[in-house]
DNA sequence: GCAAAAGTGTTACTCATACACCCATGC
DNA sequence: GCATGGGTGTATGAGTAACACTTTTGC
């Protein structure tokens, strides 16, 4: 309640940096990888981090991280999430830190992040092979995950990381790279395809055997069934 | 990610303090309550707001959220979740503050609340007549409330709220108060009994109509069950 | 004795899961 | 022609939702 108990706000409660960190996950060559920047400076120089910013005068948290997305993968209206804040006095080495962890959802092969500024990379990471973050990333990478599971159990929203046109095998593989698990085929095309915003296309892709049939999205009716 | 992209933190971007807002659920006279309090001060002088307190220097959110929850009802141990951080630039008219709102329940018999500081006055709501709210505290206690039937619909949470010794319909109650649906009395009966937590006691209420069961909680086993 | 609340089972439906064979194409 | 991946249906179990009558007690 804004300082109206005992703790009125003082310049010491005013004393931490807030920040947005973003876990952007996106889907190719059948796996699911999450975008990680290098940093090359003090604390955690070398290290691994996820990308993120700290919070401008007039800005909210959520722009931040838009802010931060398009000037490092130049993406804009992104589906962003947030999971979590996280305020341990000691979380940051140098100075008080607080964060509010983000995930994002976006097509890889849209867009060609570059390293900028305090970075000396940046790269996409397959989950599975994701080294060692700087900070407490790798704890905010693991909520951001959870939060992800958790969400797509009971919305589609994972459609984004698809390209334009795809097939119901690979939108399986994304969904089995998010939850971290097998799942049966028909099962899964059955529970699909019961929503309607999959449309079956004429079109199939060449160089792939069998001549899988291509889906694209009927976005509009993605967006009803999200809103449900 | 802490000022590694361009936005290297300034000191605008540590202007804003933080606090930890408060949404705490009770249950008595058969009814979901929230307690709230009233400021005396401006901003929202006279108004209804939720319990919360600005971060100290070495302090993390949810000890802040415990304190500020200890000085005005005396609890400690409460059980308390993370909800959502808010930063909308002029959500408080005065100064900047970024807050971050947690839920709690208690058993509101077991603690009587003070104004103390800037309250005029603290008191127990039905959620169901709540006045309006100072800042975007309406937004904050129905964002809470979501979260709690989110989480409560997947685990027993609210027992927590019941006295320590209860009848199924007074947890029937608790339940329908929360969710704000009715709910079918065998189909509760048969979910609630189906967990191993509850115990039957022999003692029977004064005062009740109908003699109905008393039961207590096997609180390891309602551990376990959480951790699920 | 009657009003009020407690207590109790069964059925139907929906949804998740498990499982195996044939077909089309690329090589 | 064979290896690879695409495509399809059915049966079972679990969980959820709907529904009405009898019993106990306080007054």
């Amino acid at each position: 309640m804004d300082g109206t108990l005992n703790t009125r706000v003082t310049p010491q409660s005013a004393a931490a940096t807030h920040t947005a960190d973003c876990a952007v996950f996106g889907f190719s060559e059948g796996v699911l990888k999450v975008l990680l920047v290098q940093r090359n400076v003090e604390p955690f120089a070398g290290h691994w981090v996820l990308p993120g910013g700290a919070m401008g005068e007039d800005e909210r948290l959520e722009q931040t991280a838009r802010r931060v997305m398009l000037e490092l993968v130049g993406v804009r209206d992104l589906f962003l999430q947030q999971v979590a804040t996280y305020s341990e006095p000691d979380r940051h080495p140098v100075r008080r830190v607080v964060t509010t962890c983000y995930y994002a959802l976006v097509k890889p092969e849209n867009h060609t992040p570059v390293a900028k500024g305090y970075l000396s990379d940046v790269a996409w990471h397959p989950l599975s092979e994701v080294p060692p973050l700087g900070f407490d990333h790798g704890r905010l990478l693991n909520d951001a995950h959870q939060r992800l599971i958790q969400q797509l159990r009971d919305r589609p929203l994972a459609f984004d990381l698809l390209p334009d046109r795809f097939t119901l095998t690979e939108a399986q593989q994304l969904y089995e790279g998010i939850l971290g698990e097998a799942l049966d085929r028909r099962n899964f095309r059955r529970k699909i395809l019961a929503y309607d915003f999959l449309i079956e296309t004429r079109a199939k892709r060449a160089g792939v055997k069998g001549g899988p049939v291509l889906y694209r999205l009927d976005r509009a009716a993605l967006d009803r069934e999200m809103r449900k």
